[in-house]
DNA sequence: ATCGTTCCGATGCAGGCGTATCGGAACGTC
DNA sequence: GACGTTCCGATACGCCTGCATCGGAACGAT
């Protein structure tokens, strides 16, 4: 058993460098060449790891997805004692990914979400997280709020968040106007009850 | 003075051809030989009406977003003897591109948003059809409803339609769900009063 | 009929793309 | 130390891209 190499740690790698690129000029901006400068390996080790660029593609959205997800959970269980209601708005503020130091996430985000509008694959892996994503949404607004239709509620928050992010990105809106209509929207949600 | 030639016309069409194109397969599917070809025209006519092609993607999105804004203009004033309620209803579901045979709009805007953030002049555009779309349902808003404050209000709906109309794209939501979360988000936005 | 201008189709160009190939370096095994 | 396998850097290939060029068709003015 010769030469063995961390494959998985090279490919996190290399997801990573996608990131970067696709956060700095698009999705249209990741080549296969760029990618291989910015993650400081060779062409050959990138096509070792992925037999086509689609396969790279779609291992970086799994990890980014991934990312967030985790962040969002992470965040929910460092704060069980609170109210159920603070841990929802933490949660969503989160993955509105409104924060400057989100913006790249958001970036990469939007641009995965466009090409998956025609790229059944990539669509598939988004389809997952957000359904995840909307589980647990609906999950926390069952426990906070009196709601009477959790699920309908957590898709209007998904999407909200989703649509206010987009709208930073493009510069329709401010960080703190986004994060402000954002908390409106939580204030109603589950009553008037402040935070 | 020879030879003369509606121009003006001429990019209509070319437009028509790059939504055709972003529609089947995105943004970067649309080359200019294969834009000359969808609008009959030779590469060269192409060329001779948009000096480069983001000058065509420019104008080819500024296109669609008239249209998008004209169409929902066009329905509030279509049905001025109803109550602002549902005016402001059609509205919504308008501009959330819903219909199945919007689907190909709603890509086609996806596509270009995606492109936005990393591009400042088409940014720039799509933050001038979002403040007219804004305005104009803020406006709408502060008729129809007790709202305190209808322009955050109006930011809301906005966001939310936008997330709406992606979700459906990437299909993690069907249409009719993504209907019944803008109807509900907008009976809660104007009291419990019926449609 | 001739000219002058406007237009455009065809073609060329340089560069970048994703992918395939392959010779040899690296290294566990014997 | 020699072997066998695994790895990868370099290079090549074919294709496609946006853009530039240019010869000539189209057509109003004279």
């Amino acid at each position: 058993m010769p030469r063995q190499v961390d494959h998985e740690g090279r490919r996190r790698r290399i997801a990573e460098a996608v990131c970067q690129l696709a956060d700095e000029s698009g999705l249209e901006g990741v080549t296969l060449r760029d990618v291989a400068a910015r993650a400081e390996v060779s062409m050959g080790a990138v096509q070792r790891c992925f037999r086509t660029k689609e396969e790279m593609l779609v291992f970086a959205l799994t990890h980014v997805g991934e990312r967030i997800t985790a962040r969002v959970t992470a965040r929910l269980v460092a704060s069980p004692a609170q109210s159920a209601g603070t841990a929802l708005g933490h949660a969503a503020t989160e993955i509105a990914l409104l924060q400057e130091e989100r913006r790249a996430e958001a970036r990469v985000w939007l641009a995965f979400v466009a090409q998956a509008a025609v790229s059944p694959p990539l669509a598939g892996i988004l389809r997952a997280s957000y359904a995840e994503l909307q589980a647990l949404f609906a999950r926390l607004i069952g426990e906070a709020t009196a709601a009477a239709d959790p699920e309908t509620a957590a898709r209007t928050l998904l999407a909200l968040a989703d649509g206010l992010t987009t709208h930073v990105l493009i510069g329709h809106l401010s960080p703190a106007e986004a994060l402000r209509v954002l908390d409106g929207h939580l204030t109603r949600l589950w009553g008037d009850r402040a935070e």
